[in-house]
RNA sequence: GGGCCUUUAGCUCAGUUGGUUAGAGCGUUCCUCUGAUAAGGGAAAGGUCUCAGGUUCGAAUCCUGAAAGGCCCA
């Protein structure tokens, strides 16, 4: 007996029970075992931001990272549980400060770097114990942490850090200090995630970058970049992402710079950031734009030809000249007075000079340049020999030198300027511009740009010729075209236009800032020295332990961070001197790049990193991750190994709210993933995800998950529901090894499941989940609509009157529960839960020493015995005449229930024929008509129409095809149709010339003649008698009542096997066909008696008028 | 300015190596079926396949250019 299943089903507590079960069971550990001896299939996540809970767009990554283990753990490989979590860098701290309520840098101070490095570590480990939970809430099967566990190292941590605490760990117990244990999440030692603050994770990128120093990649360098004065950082290029940008509005300001040599005479100049002015040294032209001299009053001023609208008032042209004739024009700068300005020399400098990018799009068509302030005015400083005056701090004050300016804060000072420049004469008006600018993607503060020292890793020349000249000599010096090589070579993108993003991105990609100047990150291993200016990179903790000459003692036993790490001071390789490692921590994709080399155990266990790298499997959302951790992933695998680090990358796209907006938090339409996993359910959630075009932006949301579950979860229940509700009034159980004469129709729905098999096996291991997805759900939809609907009936037989029977139910229920114990191993990897709920009941009831979960079963192979194509393609025939046939009923608008006297076909070539004659009672059956017939072709209902087809046609003769074509249709139709159906040829003659067409060369096309109550598409032709007899109508009739008394039946809420009794009072051609069709009503009804009487017995009672006859009546349950 | 992607029904999307009647789901309207089904079936309405050129007997599909949108870079 299986466990009753009723169709209203709640599927979120469902969820919930099978949480529960896993973990009684342990399921996931019993799987690991099962397959530990397994080969191989090596996975590497990409580490989550443990800095929030979850999104719904996590969930997203996370359906498919399961989809894929479960699928490959299925199939029989041991795969690589590890999840990730982003540990450290900037986000982080913003959070810590944001709880402490500080502003700056300073407040994280004077509250001590060890304390804040404490709190950031909190952060991690409060949200990852957070993560960890809604994973597991998602059915992902990952070897997780136990939350609690996380939340007691975050108390821990926060008492003291040097605290000794002993764990459980998969090697036994472990004791340490909490810092240690924490330091070690994720080793072999202690399982779990990994956390990329851990000491290996660490260690490991000091080997990388040591191993870039001995090559000389490692350099220190000098650039202007976009500044966050809020964070006191600079933002990489692998940072400034879409939202990096604004719509901001600033007073502008076009000013004078007085020419010196022509008295009178200005250019005219314009800008958006008046602080910079202070720090101006040179003004660019377009060499090649046209500029003008213009009059206004007693002025001349110098600006474009194309910006003139820009001037105020009346103006007179009178000069014309090329960009290129006021090259080395020497000016006197607005802020000539200030000390910066007069000791770097700036006032001889200012000039003129050439620059293709100036444009007239805006402003005057001459650009000021101030190379301490700008990026670009940074370069052609190199380029122009130019002094770079660098105005600002970190935090965005002005430093010495600028007089009144100093030690204000470059936000206060544009009102001042505007001032100082009015009562200077240089003025020329002040306006609002609206424009898109730079904002911190972290924090929202408007960026400036800062001249700052940063650390560097060095990506190669850009060689000025294509990738297939470049030689092994220049790959060998050169990272760049190292990591073009592994990337074109061994890996393999999903979809495949990634492979030319990620290209793009290296053959362009700049030498990678390593360097941020903050406090929690990693330590980057660099001893600079004071005195010589060398540098000492450090490639592991014996390396420094070695190298160490004071402060060893204080920072060991800690996790290689600051400030505990600072302490330690190394002797300068070159002269000797006690040096300090440089302040700066590292980039955060450091530390996610690396853990393909960390987390496999690179430098702690070689062998083991042999067995699992490269991973055969990455997947991330594309947006973001090609510059991001595709790249730094790559690009430490080719600095260690000079090979890629993953064979395949799936990648996908971006998940929107079902309007298609982005979701954020303050435009209210964010989902969070708890609220969602509560209202869908998972699997629903996990279906709408899988069952998605990876490349396509997911709209995502309420409606599209009620249209998931209609469109898949409840058909698939309703089966399941169907098969169990009737195998247990049967008593039915499978029978090991038994092999039933199964029923046509049972041989389709299995040659079918076959095809199931194979297609969704292909689709997932070619990296289409959203493919697989479609092929079950059409898979379903016949499995329903088509196999158990026409089989109903077989089950419903009253089991031990008759051998056949019997058998033939036997039949059904074998194929029914062999179907759903497949697909329930099908759809094991992407909705975990409810197949787990079938599995427990179909298999584990049965059978005892069955696999404790479908997780643990094999992946289907298609079962040879099974296949039968040809079985498929007749059904497919079946289904489309009985389609045409019901569109025939419809146009003749005569309903189902009524019998008609016949339904008459025409179909091409008699293979198709002998199909009708097989399924002769199925389509009698489907359609309600008493006999299905063969349309006689000559005499009936069709004429033929020829199509001369061009593919055939048109593939064999070209230009030829057009007349060819009008001269089919110029034959008589009927005498061609004849012979083409014959297998024959036809000619037909185009301008003297003779063509014999091949009967595949032309479609043979039947139209229905007008007046019948025929459908004809292509050369098919079904067609209906539409005379109703006294005998039909009756029992129309008797259908109509039986169809009423199911009905009360349902109202009733009778059981379907519940005998019942029903006495009737009807008009009189009614009665007449309710006494006619007594054994068909009752047998239908499960009726003992049917008794038309005046006075009805039964609480269950109805009346109603149909087809112009009345009805009451009413049905009694017989107790059994 | 450069790279990659997208543009097909009211909405969300399919559309195989080019083949002449461009499909599905949802939504709307009408009809229908139901002894598992908040299901199912049939039909109607709804398309200048973003635009302009080109190649071809034939273009949603290939080529060129343009426009709009997205992602990335400069």
């Amino acid at each position: 007996m299986f466990k009753p299943v009723s169709t209203q089903v709640d599927f979120v507590k469902q969820e919930h029970e099978i949480l529960d079960l896993w973990e009684r069971i342990d399921a996931f550990a019993a799987l690991k075992r099962l397959r530990a001896k397994a080969p191989r299939w090596s996975f590497i996540d990409g580490p989550i931001t443990a800095n929030n809970p979850m999104g719904v767009h996590h969930g997203w990554g996370r359906a498919y990272k399961d989809l894929f283990h479960r699928f490959k753990a299925m199939q029989g490989y041991q795969t690589r549980y590890q999840n990730g979590f982003d540990c450290q860098g900037l986000w982080v701290e913003v959070n810590v400060e944001r709880e402490l309520g500080f502003n700056s840098k300073r407040e994280i101070e004077e509250f001590g770097l060890a304390n804040f490095l404490t709190r950031c570590k909190q952060q991690v480990l409060k949200y990852s114990a957070v993560q960890t939970e809604q994973s597991m809430r998602l059915g992902y099967w990952m070897d997780w942490n136990d939350p609690d566990f996380l939340r007691d190292l975050y108390e821990k941590i926060g008492q003291d850090p040097s605290q000794e605490i002993t764990v459980d760990g998969p090697l036994g117990e472990v004791t340490g200090s909490v810092e240690w244990v924490v330091g070690h999440l994720g080793m072999p030692e202690l399982g779990g995630s990994y956390f990329t603050f851990s000491d290996e994770n660490n260690y490991t990128i000091w080997s990388v970058i040591k191993s870039c120093e001995e090559r000389g990649w490692v350099y220190k360098g000098r650039d202007v970049m976009p500044w966050c004065t809020r964070c006191g950082t600079g933002l990489s290029q692998h940072e400034i992402v879409t939202e990096g940008y604004q719509e901001l509005t600033h007073p502008s300001i076009t000013l004078r710079f007085p020419l010196i040599d022509k008295k009178g005479e200005s250019l005219l100049v314009w800008t958006t950031t008046p602080w910079t002015l202070t720090s101006n040294v040179a003004a660019a032209v377009g060499p090649d734009l046209e500029y003008v001299k213009v009059r206004q009053g007693e002025e001349y001023f110098y600006l474009s030809e194309g910006t003139l609208k820009m001037l105020k008032g009346e103006y007179e042209v009178v000069e014309r000249l090329k960009g290129t004739a006021m090259e080395g024009w020497r000016y006197a700068g607005p802020f000539d007075e200030l000390p910066a300005q007069q000791d770097l020399g700036g006032p001889e400098a200012h000039r003129v000079i050439l620059w293709d990018e100036v444009g007239q799009e805006e402003g005057t068509g001459i650009v000021h340049i101030a190379p301490g302030c700008g990026a670009e005015d940074f370069r052609l400083s190199k380029e122009h020999d130019l002094p770079v005056i660098a105005p600002l701090n970190g935090d965005g004050y002005f430093v010495e030198g600028f007089d009144w300016l100093t030690a204000l804060n470059v936000k206060e000072v544009a009102e001042p300027i505007f001032k100082n420049l009015a009562e200077k004469g240089l003025r020329y008006k002040v306006e609002d511009y609206t424009h898109r600018y730079p904002v911190c993607w972290r924090c929202r503060e408007e960026l400036v740009f800062h001249l700052v020292d940063e650390w560097y890793i060095s990506m190669g020349e850009q060689l000025d010729k294509p990738y297939s000249e470049v030689t092994e000599e220049e790959k060998v010096a050169n990272l760049r075209y190292q990591m073009m090589e592994v990337v074109k070579e061994d890996t393999h993108w999903h979809p495949s236009f990634g492979l030319e993003r990620e290209l793009d991105w290296l053959r362009n990609m700049h030498d990678w800032m390593i360097s941020k100047k903050r406090y929690y990150g990693l330590a980057l291993p660099i001893w600079e020295c004071d005195s010589c200016g060398n540098f000492d990179v450090i490639g592991s903790k014996e390396e420094l332990r070695d190298r160490a000459v004071e402060g060893w003692e204080e920072f060991e036993g800690h996790s290689p961070h600051r400030p505990h790490i600072d302490a330690v001071k190394i002797a300068c390789s070159n002269c000797g001197e006690v040096t300090s490692r440089i302040p700066d921590v590292g980039n955060p994709w450091l530390d996610a790049g690396v853990v393909a080399m960390s987390t496999l155990r690179y430098n702690s266990d070689r062998s083991y990193w042999e067995e699992w790298f490269p991973a055969d499997l990455i997947t991330e959302s594309f947006p973001g991750q090609f510059r991001n951790w595709f790249y730094s992933l790559i690009a430490m695998s080719t600095i260690l190994e000079r090979r890629a680090p993953f064979r395949n990358v799936f990648t996908y796209a971006t998940l929107l709210d079902e309007e298609g907006r982005a979701m954020h938090k303050s435009w209210g339409n964010m989902i969070e993933f708890n609220e969602a996993a509560d209202k869908m359910g998972v699997d629903v959630m996990r279906w709408l995800y899988i069952n998605h075009k990876p490349e396509k932006d997911l709209m995502f949301g309420y409606h599209r998950a009620d249209e998931a579950r209609r469109r898949f979860m409840i058909p698939l229940w309703n089966v399941y529901a169907f098969f169990v509700t009737y195998a247990n009034i049967d008593g039915w159980k499978p029978v090991k090894g038994q092999q039933p004469d199964y029923a046509e129709l049972d041989r389709w729905i299995l040659a079918r499941l076959n095809q199931l098999v194979s297609e969704v096996t292909r689709r997932l291991e070619n990296f289409e989940p959203d493919r697989a997805t479609e092929t079950v759900e059409a898979f379903i939809d016949d499995l329903s609509n088509w196999y158990l609907r026409r089989s109903r009936r077989r089950f419903w037989a009253k089991a031990g009157l008759d051998e056949a029977s019997d058998a033939d139910k036997n039949a059904a229920y074998t194929t029914l529960y062999q179907v759903l114990v497949t697909l329930s191993r099908i759809l094991a990897p992407f909705t975990p839960f409810v197949v787990e709920t079938m599995h427990q009941n179909l298999v584990r009831t049965v059978d005892e020493g069955a696999p404790e979960s479908v997780h643990h079963c094999e992946w289907p192979v298609p079962v040879k015995a099974w296949s039968d194509q040809n079985l498929i393609d007749e059904m497919a025939l079946v289904q489309a005449l009985v389609s045409m046939g019901h569109a025939a009923r419809n146009a003749a608008n005569r309903k189902l229930r009524q019998p008609l006297a016949e339904a008459a076909f025409r179909v091409p070539g008699s293979s198709q024929e002998a199909t009708i004659r097989k399924y002769d009672e199925l389509i009698r059956d489907e359609l309600n008509v008493k006999k299905v017939r063969l349309l006689d072709t000559a005499t009936e209902a069709i004429e033929y129409r020829l199509k001369a087809l061009p593919k055939q046609l048109g593939q064999k003769y070209g230009a030829k095809y057009p007349a060819i074509r009008q001269a089919v249709d110029r034959l008589e139709p009927e005498s061609a149709a004849e012979k083409l159906i014959a297998g024959e040829t036809i000619e037909v003659d185009v301008e003297g010339e003779t063509f014999t067409l091949e009967p595949d060369e032309v479609e043979v096309r039947v139209e229905a003649h007008r007046g019948f109550a025929a459908v004809a598409e292509g050369p098919y032709v079904a067609a209906l008698d539409t005379e109703l007899s006294e005998a039909l109508v009756l029992e129309g009739l008797a259908r109509e009542f039986v169809r009423r008394v199911q009905e009360l039946r349902k109202q009733a809420d009778f059981n379907v096997d519940d005998q019942i009794e029903v006495s009737y009072n009807a008009s009189e051609r009614l009665a007449e066909a309710i006494e006619r069709h007594k054994d068909y009503i009752q047998g239908e009804t499960i009726a003992v008696n049917l008794e038309a009487s005046s006075s009805l017995a039964g609480e269950h009672r109805a009346e109603d008028t149909f087809e112009d006859e009345q009805l009451e009546f009413a049905v009694r349950r017989i107790p059994s």
